[in-house]
DNA sequence: AAAATTATGAGAGCTACTCTCACTTGGTAG
DNA sequence: CTACCAAGTGAGAGTAGCTCTCATAATTTT
């Protein structure tokens, strides 16, 4: 039984996390240079080596090169550990800090590269607002744990409710500009929000 | 003061209209009994009597048949042409009223079915998540013109994504509940937000 | 080194969707 | 009323995403 995410240890786990790495990365150059429903899933697997029937054992679809990503969930696991005297919101926007701070500067780059693929394709963007929607639970929870709220007590949901809202408010609008930078911007929606919503 | 779409005048547009109409109650009412994607367009087309072909004509994509609303426009005029003196959130509260009145309660029902299938097929789901985000623009539209504030107006453009985020928290909330009076769910949702986050 | 497990590739098949072309039907002008 | 034009329709071919099966090759394990 293998375990969890950590690091592969056999050769195998080893090769397969890097054709997993080359797979994304072939498909989200292509996506870039030709745009994303020009480029087939058999010129991603010419590019990266390996037949098309290889290709969907390691992405289910197409679209999941673009929106799999290896750092959500770490993430959540650092939005929850959060020092326990902080509000939600305080806890939200420690976690962006530490996003900036752990993430190396390549990456980075790399998840605004996608996210602007992301903003931009129609096709993609419906999937990744299935992402926010999720992202209201996730954050109902979070806030229910550090207020000792009920998960689905209406104040609660409301307020999750309203920071997804304004957080996908402040990535439509720094998508379009592309020399926002997100954090930044989703910072100052979250701490205007706060200041008239807290929880 | 039209309650419903344009009236089509020749048989031909008539008959579009009927044609268009079957199509999308037969595969309403498939999508009902056996599932979403266990449907397939040609099924659709058989049951509506016409060739699969036809059926592209008259929706671009199957999930569009459960998408397309002909009352969105004409809520969006109802919301634009409530008083002036109301405020963003007084006004999209006048128009939910005026939907539960003008809205004949067969109509209502179907409306009703239409969201329960889209909360509950994911691939549905995500192209609805497309129209919450549209919402956005439309709404900080709404409250830039009754406000007299531009359209990119940070505070505008947050209060909109609030908004949105609290409605779509309620939807989903409402789409859990089949007890629930979505309209009574997301009129208090808004009430409650804007008692904090007025505009 | 043999055996058990697992990754891969080739290929067949389904479905959503597009496009072309010939045919029919509704509207209209003479 | 007829004759013509425009618009709606269906048949069929073709593309791409995605699933499934089966034989083969690679990696562990014994």
């Amino acid at each position: 039984m293998t375990s969890s995410p950590a690091e592969p240890v056999g050769l195998r786990e080893r090769k397969k996390a890097k054709t997993r790495a080359a797979i994304q990365r072939h498909a989200l150059r292509l996506f870039e240079e030709q745009g994303y429903s020009a480029t087939t899933v058999d010129q991603i697997a010419a590019a990266a080596e390996i037949s098309p029937s290889t290709f969907f054992r390691y992405f289910p679809t197409k679209e999941a090169t673009v929106l799999y990503d290896p750092f959500d969930p770490v993430l959540i696991e650092a939005a929850v550990a959060q020092a326990p005297e902080l509000s939600p919101i305080g806890a939200l926007r420690a976690t962006m800090s530490f996003i900036r701070e752990q993430l190396p500067a390549g990456e980075w780059e790399r998840e605004r590269q996608r996210q602007r693929l992301v903003f931009r394709e129609p096709e993609l963007r419906s999937a990744v607002m299935d992402k926010f929607a999720e992202g209201i639970d996730l954050l109902a929870g979070l806030a229910a744990r550090r207020t000792g709220r009920a998960v689905d007590d209406f104040e609660v949901r409301n307020w999750a409710g309203a920071v997804v809202g304004v957080v996908l408010a402040a990535f439509l609008g720094a998508a379009a500009d592309p020399e926002a930078d997100t954090l930044v911007v989703i910072d100052r929606a979250v701490a205007h929000l706060d200041a008239s919503l807290p929880l």
